[in-house]
DNA sequence: CGACTGATTGACTGCCCTCAAATAGGGTGG
DNA sequence: CCACCCTATTTGAGGGCAGTCAATCAGTCG
């Protein structure tokens, strides 16, 4: 589960990683956040915070990759967005009034996290006026993407969202290939992100493949004409 | 379009008014606060603020009642949620790096608001930490309202979606009457807010006035048995 | 070589949107 | 009081998008 570490050891934090989180802060300052932190390994599949619970943890993402889910009332896991290395989730830990997590979050690859509690965390937030401003721009962002998310959903149809799911999987996690951008993704990945049913997916990728646009193969998605996708929606 | 109020004029703030904005201040901290606003008036279908326009000013309704919306890539306007007497908008104004709004704001009822611009906005946040909290919280909670908003609208059926509205509705706008609780409402309204079209609503509302759940005339609706409505969702 | 998970394809269904046309309420001016 | 207009609402017919279900095929791993 993890283990305190020393300031000695916040020389751990990469160097490489920009976080929204700690931006503005003073090198000491980043020491000061560090150095109360856990460290906790996470591993595909695993469930990082469950919506309903108490907000009792705040989370940076080191290294991985997560995901935002909300569970709807008949059950489904509805996408929300990833969340990448330097994103931080949990956020509700560090409101005055302690509620539930709105959201579930599960890893989806092996990584590892910064974790504070919640009590630690407040206290940082009161030390460190910063930290509190990059929370709420962090808070204000997810405003915009879910404000977006809803507008997606209301207007486009299916076929634009699995477009749009495509480019940004492409954007976000994608490798160049020499015959274009290459990412792993099941038509059921695919079909949770997108909100559509798993067989349309399907239909769909059929069509853009004898349309050349992309190639796929069982987990992989090859994706050659990027712009022919993005010019849907 | 307002003038400066001075300190004196601060008792103007309504007894009953309660804002989670200024939720636990000091009465000097209010009068600090309300010290540099401006009032404004409103009337019904004024835009208050307007989606990607610079996020200028911060606002709280001190009567009146407006909502959000956010304008779908296909132009039609997506209802959001109501902003009542003690509801903040605008909060993007106390984002250090300025950014656009990402709702339209219109007025529905005659009111006025407490206005502050950005930079004393952002001043009185620096000296009075609580408020940044408060906007944090109010932030967090648009949050939590959009998620289920998004679980709402990929979930549930059309019926649902209305029966839903009506029952807030009912909660938030309407009186007590004999017969049950009325408010006013068109189809039109009742169909931006349920994301649906005008004639699923007409066709629904139909059904239900035949049960005898409601009774609905030109422009208004007498909720007859809300819990039959809620227990559909 | 099974066993299992992922993907495909077709047939069918149904919810809800679109469009057209008619009806009704409510206010205004003569 | 009535004629008129504008807007809100109703009702029906038709269609399409995408979901459901069933059966089959394909890739991967032990």
């Amino acid at each position: 589960m993890g283990r305190p570490v020393g300031a000695a050891s916040s020389a751990a934090l990469p160097r490489s990683l920009r976080s929204r989180l700690l931006e503005g802060l003073t090198p000491s300052e980043i020491e000061a956040v560090l150095a109360v932190a856990r460290r906790q390994r996470i591993s595909p599949n695993e469930v990082l915070q469950h919506e309903g619970d108490t907000a009792s943890h705040l989370s940076l993402v080191v290294t991985g990759r997560a995901a935002f889910y909300k569970t709807t009332t008949d059950g489904r896991k509805l996408f929300l967005r990833w969340i990448a290395p330097g994103d931080a989730f949990g956020l509700g830990a560090l409101l005055q009034i302690q509620q539930p997590y709105f959201m579930t979050i599960h890893a989806k690859r092996e990584g590892c996290l910064f974790v504070w509690d919640r009590v630690s965390a407040q206290a940082l937030a009161s030390q460190i006026p910063q930290l509190r401003k990059n929370a709420y721009t962090i808070a204000s962002d997810y405003v915009a993407s879910l404000a977006d998310a809803l507008a997606a959903r209301a207007s486009q149809s299916a076929q634009q969202r699995i477009a749009r799911v495509l480019v940004e999987s492409a954007r976000h996690t994608g490798r160049a290939r020499s015959k274009g951008i290459e990412f792993a993704l099941t038509n059921e990945e695919l079909a949770q992100m997108a909100d559509v049913n798993l067989f349309t997916v399907s239909r769909q990728l059929s069509e853009w493949q004898s349309q050349g646009i992309l190639t796929k193969s069982r987990g992989k998605i090859l994706l050659r004409a990027a712009k022919r996708l993005s010019s849907q929606y």
